[in-house]
DNA sequence: ATGACGGTGTGGCACCGA
C-alpha cells in the first residue's frame, strides 16, 4: 500500500498536475493540503474520473484537506475532535488495504508566522490538542499513520540553513519538542527510517530560486504508529513536480507499506 | 530589507504562506 501527502496550495491551480501526478504514481491514498477552496468547489468527478474516491474538508481561499482514495474511506472526521477551530485543517478516515486497516490523519499544520505572534500561540494550542486527540485515536486505531504539513523542521538536516535560522518559525526548540511529543506517541518519522540523500527537502521557496539553488526546508512529514512501523518498506520525496511549470512550492512524500 | 514569489479575493491593492 502507497500512501503520500502533497501540500499543493491551491488544487483550482494545481488539478491538473495531481491528475499528472496519479496517472504516474498510482498510489492507494493521496492526502492533499491547502485546497484553497470550498467543497462546493472541489473536483470530485475529475478525482473520480481517475479512479480516486475524494473525502475533502474545504475552506474558501485558505487552508482545506482532503484523502483521495482507491477504496472508499470509513468513519471520516473532520479537524481535532474537541477543539474548536475555525480554519479546516484535519481530516481522518479509514482505509481498507492488504497492509490492514489503516486510520490515516491528514493535517495542514499552523504555520505560526513568527514566535512570540498570536499566530505562533494557536500553533502551539493546535499542537497541544492534535496530540491529546491522536493519543485516543491510537487506541481505537493501532495502525495509523499521521501525514501532512507539519511546518516543523525536525532537526538540522531538514534545514538548509540551521545556524542562519536557528530558532526562527519551524526551527524553534517549542515547535520540535511539540513534535518529539508526538514522536513520544509511539509514531516514527518514516523518512529517517531509511537512508536518504544529504539535504533532502519537501519544500522551496519560490522567490531567489530557492529550488535551483536548493535551499529548502522538510516540512512536510509521514508517521507511523508502533503497530505499523515493521511493515514500512520504503519513505522517498519525489522533487519532480517542483519543476513543472507554476508548481506548489511542496512536493509530495510517498511511504510504502507491506502487506499485513 | 516589513524585500523577493505566488495564490486568493478584491479591486488596482492587502493578506497570507514558510
Amino acid at each position: 500500500m502507497k500512501i503520500a501527502t502533497w501540500n499543493v496550495n491551491s488544487l483550482a491551480v494545481r488539478l491538473p498536475q495531481v491528475l499528472d501526478w496519479l496517472a504516474a504514481n498510482p498510489v492507494d491514498a493521496l492526502c492533499l493540503q491547502e485546497l484553497k477552496l470550498n467543497d462546493e468547489k472541489f473536483p470530485f468527478k475529475e478525482l473520480e474520473a481517475a479512479g480516486y474516491h475524494s473525502a475533502a474538508f474545504g475552506q474558501k481561499t485558505y487552508n482545506g484537506v482532503a484523502i483521495l482514495s482507491r477504496t472508499p474511506a470509513r468513519d471520516v472526521v473532520k479537524n481535532i475532535v474537541g477543539f474548536a477551530d475555525e480554519q479546516s485543517r484535519i481530516i481522518a478516515a479509514t482505509l481498507d488495504s492488504p497492509a490492514g486497516e489503516v486510520r490515516l490523519v491528514n493535517g495542514y499544520f499552523v504555520n505560526g508566522q513568527a514566535p512570540g505572534s498570536e499566530k505562533f500561540e494557536y500553533k502551539m494550542k493546535w499542537l497541544t490538542a492534535l496530540r491529546e486527540w491522536l493519543r485516543s485515536e491510537l487506541v481505537a486505531h493501532p495502525n495509523l499513520v499521521l501525514v501532512g504539513d507539519f511546518n516543523i523542521t525536525v532537526d538540522d538536516r531538514d534545514t538548509y540553513d540551521p545556524e542562519g535560522l536557528r530558532e526562527t518559525i519551524h526551527h524553534t526548540t517549542e515547535e520540535r519538542l511539540h513534535f518529539q511529543a508526538l514522536l513520544d506517541l509511539g509514531l516514527t518519522d518514516a523518512f529517517r527510517m531509511f537512508e536518504q540523500p544529504e539535504k533532502s527537502y519537501s519544500w522551496w521557496d519560490y522567490r531567489e530560486f530557492a529550488f535551483r539553488r536548493n535551499r529548502g526546508l522538510r516540512i512536510d512529514h509521514i508517521l507511523v504508529s508502533q503497530a505499523l512501523k515493521s511493515q514500512v518498506s520504503s519513505c522517498v520525496i519525489d522533487k519532480l513536480p517542483r519543476k513543472n511549470e507554476r508548481p506548489s512550492d511542496h512536493v509530495p512524500v510517498v511511504v510504502e507499506l507491506a502487506d499485513a
